[in-house]
Order: structure tokens, then sequence, then C-alpha cells
RNA sequence: GCUCGAAUGGUGGAAUGGUAGACACGAAGGACUUAAAAUCCUUUGGCCAUUGCGGCUGUGCGGGUUCGAGUCCCGCUUCGAGUACCA
């Protein structure tokens, strides 16, 4: 009987759903553990092979903890919210839950033919209003909650509201956008209006006038890790700066929680340092600087303290409030100018041009500490969201001080001894302070280290700055302009936000007639008909970004179908948290940043009983295509092979990579590949036409899209599944190369002959030899290991080579062959429940048990030890095990081989490393 | 610029400081076959010797530690990823 893949994995999904196999429902009597693979956005093109690669190795280890004895959870669902779906909505008219319904199928279609153990009885969507009324309701929590910096913790805005009551602002901890003072009675005055805003200064989501990053071609803003090099992630068009309106997460109160945090998971350390420059601590101090002739006093912040007397110019963003106090009737028009110059200017434009621009403010400061009067500059190399978007420049020891300094002809004055500051700035913080004395403050021969921390000290004993640490992290924007994604559950009464009692969730989408903005500029939702509530206040015309959706749906997975709760107190006591979670890096930044705020922030009302969600996360690598090209001489419809093409004169074009063979071409194929080809001429070498090959995203336009279908279709889910692994290391990246699926296809047919001779099992029950429960034996132990480690690929090496063994002792042993089919289990789900089945078990392979490993099979008689003299190997020798050490010493030495290589030299140390090798150290 | 990571045959990749190149692909040769496919066997880092056993060399480059380094340390080179006027 043949290895029919097609018949048995059709036969076995079949089985699989009809007895529930994969559902999993908490059970207290089991351990359990979480496995979450970061859920698809499902895109209209389906996917691609590179997709299912971290699905499959989460899969493996889901089935080996299962055969382990653990109570598995391991949920999949779909991130249904984004923007192709919504710009196909506009192209076509088409709603965008239909087509995300469609794309859905697809992949569910695609998903299932692999072979995954997914409950799906706990899918999710996003866009599903009973799961989006959870993603509205902690929404709400947010409002309603401020972050209180002495307990570290998300308290409710109530508590907020008696303290003003009674003490205002005095004694405030509290995270804020601008820092306010006012007392009980004032705030006991205010306006209800005025109170509210006022609260939105604290609220951990807050509608707030900030700088966003604007793009035009979207309509939509879009938050920092969604813009990269001045171009939006998606779509890459330009990205602008500009001030606007938008509801916002307080992420940057969590800052320090989301820093300390890494410290307590399991992740890889490039991924834990890209969070940690995300983040962006940087450790300096606040100082107040006089403007001469006013009482305008602003603050900087720096982080070189110590480089306070080599201060020689003040900088200020352009967009800085401090620019129009301080700027002079004289400079007026010129600031005006500049300022107007900068505004058109987009993001990528400034990334693209870092030339040296900047105009006077007419103004001068004073240096507290050396009573120096020094002009106030603006300029955009001074940003207005970090620090206090101002700056004091020393352009000794700062280079884009010194280019400025430079550019408009200011003093630079060296503070660092021996330090040249003639041609570039010396910036590094050592060396011995110079020129660093006065009002008090002397800092001369200190090192810089002590310096910083010297100045620090003076300047709070003085009172004219104060330690302080800087976050680079920004507080999330979290209003779009879109249509497709969750409505806010928002009000609006006299211009201030109120929120939906929670009795009203979920707030549908509604229905619109076009997917545009309004003509009055307003998003989408401005064209549903009756946006309001029943007493006829506007509802949010915003909707909520992508991450809103994915932000908490781990929790969802643990109690899916809950009316009451985002998840029941006992479902998330029992899951707690995702031990194992698998996906992609580009979510570093992004997705993993707002997952563990939002679970912070429900930690901290007391939702959930872990604080970090992620215990354990593997970045698999990612799979990238690789093209295969031809070559035409130009201007003739000739193709001439690889290794000829450097004799003419060609132009390589793409072809499609599926008519390709191991790098050679199929002609035929080729020429009815596209009509313009249909007359096409080759020159062969060897009689072939190879073609060359490159390592490039996948794409349709590189015509290297490699669809997981059609590998399964060819060659079965197994092979596909067990050939991913066998690609190479998970976390690396790594090019789809189909050219070895074969080896991996060879194996399993090779297995399968074990167990069958002709149409029937040939199986013995005898007692195994000795060999073979060593090989057996040696494989559970190497396989177990590597599954643990996440190394599946020498996992599948292991197999092959176990396989091979076996097949050389011509093994049929039941006893051996019947726990390799558990081995196996989590790589070729099919093959094995069918084998399992063949073997006479009338129960899943899923419900078996994990072969153990036995020592003693392990056992050796003689142990080969390698020889060798001053570390080079010369010859191998065995020796019974056991043998006493001073033993081998003696037989080595004595050996006749041993005199060639001694040579009559004396040897003046024998090292022996058990069961390894012998070296012996000649004088 | 800064941070992190990587570099091993024709290719993907193995190697707790202990015989580098497991396993697989590809290639070459052979068996079976009218032929092809499938399957099986042999060879396969390089150089030299192959009527000898074998020898030399070899993990990006240069040093170091060690009896012994692909692995550890120092200094480079190249490539990749992230980030970027972050004061």
């Amino acid at each position: 009987m043949e290895y029919n893949f097609r018949e048995i994995e059709k036969k076995w999904q079949q089985y699989w759903k009809e007895q529930h196999t994969y559902r999993v429902t908490e059970d207290a009597d089991k351990p359990k553990y979480y496995v979450l693979d970061m859920f698809p956005y499902p895109s209209g093109a389906g996917l691609h092979v590179g997709h299912p690669l971290g699905y499959i190795a989460s899969d493996i280890y889901a089935r080996y903890k299962r055969l382990k004895g653990f109570n598995v959870l391991h949920p999949m669902g779909y991130d249904a919210y984004g923007l192709p779906a919504e710009q196909y909505a506009i192209q076509t008219g088409q709603h965008p839950a239909v087509t995300t319904e469609k794309n859905i199928a697809r992949y569910r279609e695609q998903l299932d033919k692999i072979g995954f153990c997914f409950d799906w009885e706990r899918e999710i969507r996003t866009c599903d209003p009973e799961y989006y009324k959870w993603t509205q309701w902690a929404f709400i929590q947010m409002f309603n909650s401020y972050y209180d910096t002495a307990e570290q913790k998300a308290l409710p805005i109530n508590s907020l509201i008696e303290k003003f009551e009674t003490s205002g602002t005095e004694g405030l901890h509290a995270a804020c956008g601008e820092t306010l003072a006012f007392t009980a009675d004032e705030w006991c005055a205010m306006s209800e209006k005025e109170q509210q805003k006022t609260l939105l200064n604290y609220r951990i989501a807050y509608l707030g006038d900030t700088m966003v990053n604007w793009c035009p071609a979207l309509g939509t803003v879009l938050a920092n890790d969604e813009v990269s090099e001045g171009v939006s992630v998606r779509g890459g068009y330009p990205v602008e700066q500009k001030v606007m309106r938008q509801w916002c997460l307080r992420v940057s109160a969590y800052a320090q929680r989301l820093l300390d945090g890494l410290d307590t998971i399991d992740w890889s350390d490039s991924l834990k340092e890209t969070q940690r420059n995300w983040i962006g601590r940087s450790e300096g101090a606040e100082m107040e600087f006089h403007v001469v002739g006013s009482d305008v006093t602003f603050t900087i912040f720096t982080t070189r303290a110590d480089t306070i007397f080599g201060v020689t110019f003040m900088v200020l963003a352009p967009e800085s409030d401090y620019v129009q106090q301080v700027t002079t009737p004289e400079q007026k028009n010129a600031v005006a100018a500049y300022l107007e110059q900068i505004k058109h200017r987009t993001e990528r434009e400034r990334i693209a041009d870092r030339s040296v621009s900047g105009v006077f403010s007419g103004a001068y400061a004073i240096n507290p500490l050396n009573g120096k009067e020094i002009p106030i500059w603006i300029s955009d190399y001074v940003l207005a969201g970090y620090g206090t978007g101002a700056i004091m420049a020393v352009p000794a020891h700062d280079s884009r001080d010194y280019a400025f300094a430079k550019h408009f002809d200011l003093p630079i004055i060296p503070l660092i001894e021996g330090c040249d500051v003639s041609q570039e700035s010396f910036d590094a913080k050592e060396g011995i302070m110079i020129n660093s004395c006065g009002n008090g403050l002397d800092l001369n021969g200190l090192t810089v280290k002590e310096a910083i921390a010297r100045t620090k000290a003076f300047i709070e004993e003085k009172g004219i700055g104060r330690i302080k640490v800087n976050y680079r992290l920004r507080d999330a924007i979290f209003s779009r302009q879109r249509y497709w994604g969750e409505p806010f559950p928002v009000y609006y009464k006299d211009d201030m936000p109120y929120m939906l009692d929670e009795s009203r969730l979920p707030l549908l989408l509604p229905g619109v007639d076009k997917f545009l903005p309004t003509e009055q500029g307003e998003p989408p939702l401005g064209r549903a008909k009756n946006w309001e509530t029943d007493e006829h206040y506007p509802l949010e015309l915003c909707t909520m970004p992508g991450f809103a959706g994915s932000s908490a749906y781990y929790l969802r997975y643990m109690d899916p179908h809950n009316d009451a709760a985002l998840v029941s107190e006992e479902a998330d006591t029992y899951w707690r948290s995702v031990d194992l979670y698998v996906g992609g890096t580009e979510h570093a930044t992004g997705h993993l940043i707002y997952s563990r705020f939002w679970n912070k922030f429900l930690y901290d009302l007391g939702i959930v009983c872990e604080e970090e969600p992620f215990k354990k996360l593997i970045n698999q690598g990612m799979i990238q295509g690789r093209s295969n090209f031809v070559y035409r001489i130009k201007d003739t419809n000739t193709f001439v092979s690889y290794n000829l093409k450097d004799q003419y004169d060609t132009t390589p074009i793409h072809v499609d990579v599926n008519i390709v063979s191991n790098d050679v071409l199929d002609l035929e194929a080729f020429r009815h590949w596209r009509p313009e080809f249909e007359t096409a001429e080759f020159i062969l070498e060897n009689d072939r036409y190879i073609c060359g090959w490159a390592v490039e995203k996948m794409s349709k336009s590189m015509y290297n899209v490699v669809n997981p279908d059609d590998i399964v279709e060819r060659y079965g889910a197994d092979t596909l599944r067990l050939y991913e692994m066998f690609l190479g290391p998970i976390e690396q990246s790594k090019p789809w190369d189909t050219n070895g699926i074969d080896g991996v296809h060879r194996f399993l047919k090779k297995l399968w002959n074990l167990f069958f001779d002709g149409d029937s099992l040939a199986l013995t029950d005898g007692k195994p030899s000795k060999e073979e429960l060593k090989s057996l034996h040696k494989l559970i132990k190497k396989v177990s290991g590597d599954i643990e480690n996440f190394s599946y690929n020498t996992s599948v090496s292991a197999f092959m080579i176990c396989v091979n063994e076996l097949t050389a002792l011509k093994c049929r042993n039941r006893q051996i062959l019947e726990p390799i089919v558990v081995l196996l289990a989590p790589f070729t789900p099919h093959l094995s429940e069918e084998l399992w089945h063949a073997l006479g078990s009338d129960t899943s392979v899923c419900d078996a048990e994990w072969p153990e490993y036995e020592e003693e099979y392990l056992k050796e008689d003689n142990v080969t030890y390698a020889v060798s003299f001053n570390g080079k190997t010369r010859f191998n020798l065995d020796f019974p095990v056991g043998t006493p050490r001073e033993e081998i010493e003696k037989a080595v030495l004595a050996h006749p081989n041993s005199a060639k290589w001694i040579e009559g030299r004396t040897p003046r140390k024998v090292i022996v490393v058990p069961d390894k090798l012998i070296n012996i150290v000649l004088g």
C-alpha cells in the first residue's frame, strides 16, 4: 500500500472535526498550558507558505504539551479590522464586512488543510460586536481612570475628583498632560465643562490636542509605530506633523513598568532591547532659564548637566509655545517666515534634508550658573515632542549643536581637557572637566560622571532645576478617521466627551452610503444616519485603531462566549496568561507594547491576575521569496542560460518560480506562461536552461509566491509541516526554497514502508533487539530535548536518522514503531493518526502518552576515544565502558600507533575527556 | 550615527570548549527498466596522493586565552534587523 496522503489527511481532518478532538475546557485536575499565535489579518491574497511557519511551530508545541499531559489552550481568530478592506470598499463600494467575511472563509479553508489543533469553538473576530463590546468596555474603563504616580497604578477617576474637591492639586501624584495647579475652592467654582476639561488632563484615555502623524493620502492619523522613515507603514504614503484633537491612551504613564516588566519575561534579548529603545528611558535634569527683560522662564531637559558652562545659545522647537512668548518685535517677521517654511515640510522631507536651518528669536536667556546672556534661537532640529521642546546648546560636546553653531557662527567653548573641537564636537562622556566654574559650582578637575552628579545635586539644592527621567515612549494616538474600526462608546455634550452607559454596549458600527469622508471633511461615520444618542447628543465620528482589538484578545480566548465579562475570574485564574506566544518581530514596538500596557491596566483594575500577558515569546523568522530570473538578450526574444549570460547584453526578467525546478526552467511551461514568450528561443547549457535567483520579499509582482495549498496537494500537509520546520531554526529568516522538500517526503514514505509490506501491516510482536531499542531511545531523548528548545529542524533530522537505522535493521517491531508514531504526532498528525489506528487503537493519537527514554538502552559496551597529539586527532581507540583513567593512559601511550606521533618526544601530560577523547601533550 | 544579531561546502543548515561539515538538497557515477518515473547503492569542503595505508589545509580577517577555539576575549571587515536630529 502506498502512502496515500491525500486520502489520509482528508479522513482524519474529518474525524477530528466530528470527534471534537481539539475542544478544550478548563480542567482543574490537569496543569494548563496556553499556546498562542499572533492572529492574522485576513488579507485578500490568502496565505502563502511563509504564514503558517509560526502556526506550525506552535502547533507542534501545543500537541507535544498535550501528549505530556497538559490541558492545552490553543485558539485562533482574526484581526479583522484593517485598512485594506476599507480601501477595497472605497474602490468597489463593497462593504468591508463582506470582503472580510470572504477572506476569513478563505483563510480558514487554507488553515484547515494544514491540520492544526486549534479549538475553533473559541474563535474570535475583532469586528464581531460580541467581541468589540469588550474593546469598547475597556476604553470606558480607561476613560474612567487616572494613573497615580505614587502608587504606580491606575485608580478610579472618582477618587481623583474627591481629591480635587478636598485639596485641589496640592500634593497630587497623577500622570498628566500639563502640570496644573488649583485649589479645592477653585475646582468647585469651575463649571461642569471646565471640570471635564481639567479631568481630560488626567484620564488614561483622554481627548487631547497633540502633534500627530497625519497621512493625507489615507485621510487619517497614525500612531508612531505605524510610521516608518516618514511614510506610512501601510501603503508608504507621506506623513506630516500636525496638531489635532484626538483620543489618546496615556501609555507613557506605564513607561517604567513596561521597562521593568521586561526583566520578568522570557523573550529574546534583541526583542527586549528593541522595546527598551522604544521606551527610551534617559536620566537627566530639567533646568530653568530666565529670559532677559521679561518674566518668561522656560525649562530645558538635558542629560549633560555637567556641560552647563559650555552653553553658548538656547534652541526652541518651532512648535514650542515659548516661541511666541520670547520672539521680539524686530524678529517677528523673520521668525514667522521660518515657521511658515518649516510647516510645509513633510516628515519625509525633514528626514531627507538634514541641512542646518534656524532663526534668531531676538531674545536672550541667562545662564543660571555664570549669569551670561545667551541668544535664543528657533530650529527644527529640536523636537517639540521630546523633553520640554527646548534645549541648552553645548556646541563643544554635541554634534547637532556644533553643526548649528558653525553654521550661524556662534561661540564654542570646550569643557574637557585636551579635546579638539576645531573640526567636530567631542560627544563622548569621558575626560576631565575644564572651564567650568562659577556661581558656587566648581566642576574643574572632575570626571564627566562626577560632574554630572555634582551639577544635578547643585541645581536641586539651589532650586534652579531638578533631576528628571524622560521617556521617548509617547502616548498612543487612538483615533482613526476611518470607517472600518470599533466605534467609540462616546457622545458629546457641550463639546465635552462622555461615555455611554456600559449597558448600551456594544455600540454597533452604523451603515454608511460611502466609505469616504464627508464633504465637510468629517470622518466616514459623519455619513451615518441618526448617529446620536437617544437624547440626540452626537456620537464620536472617529473609530479605534487596529491595535485596539488586538490588545486583549488573548484574554477573550479564555472565555470567548461570556456575555457578562471580558473574561470570568474562574477562566482567568485557570488560564492566567499566555505561556508561549509565537509571532513575527514586526509587532515589537506596536502590538507587543500596547498589549502589555492594556494588560497592566486591567491588572491594576483587578480584572486579570497576571501583570505580563506573554510569558515566553518566540519570534518566527520571515519567509522570504526566492525569485528566479531568465535573461533576455536585448531587443530579441532569445533567452540565455545563467552561466552564459555574461557573453551577451541581457536584461533579467522575473519568471514564475512554479515553472522552475531546481533552478532549471521548464521551457514548454515558459512558452505558455505569457503570450509574448510563445516564440521564445533559448541558448542552453548542458541541454538545460538554468535560471538565476535572488532572495526578495514574497510578492505577486516578483512571481515568487508559493501557495501552501499547492504544496499540500502535491506532497501533503504532513510533508509541508515537516519541511517548514526542517528549513532551519524557527527564529531565523530564510528564503522559501521548495528544492529540499523531496527529501522530507521521501522520509515519510520510508517511514510508511516500515509499517507496511504490500497492502498489509507487517509488524512483529517479539522482543526488540538491542540496536533497535538504542535507536528508539536515542530518538526519544533527542526529540524531547529539541522540542523543549524549539530546535525542530534537528528533530526532523533525528527522525530521519532513526528511520534509516531501523530500515537498515529491517525493524518491524511493534514495541519500537509504536512510540515513534507518538513522537511524530506533533509534526505529522495525519500520518500518525493513520498509523495509530492501524496499530489497533480506537482513540486519537492526541490522547496518547509521550514516551520517556531509558538511559540503560543508550549504554554501550565499548567507548570510542579519539586520540590526539597536541590537540590534533590522529586515530580512534576503543575501551570497555568504565575502564579506569590510568589504564586508558597507559594503553594509549603503549599503543603502536602512538609511537609514530610521539617520535621520541616525552609526553608531558595526558588529558582524558571521559567517553570522548584523549589528548597527549608533547614537549 | 547608535543598539542588537549574524558570517561554516555548490545550497539549506549540524556541532554542552573536545574527531567541523550531522541531516537534507543538488551534483557525479552505478544498479533495476525498452524508456521514463519511482526505488536502491557509491562518491561528494579544498589541495596532493589515489597499485598503498594516507598526508596537508580548512568555519569572514588579524591577534589573544587554552593541552585543545566554529564556539571564549580584544581589534577589524562585510551583511542583516531595529531606531534615529531623543538633547
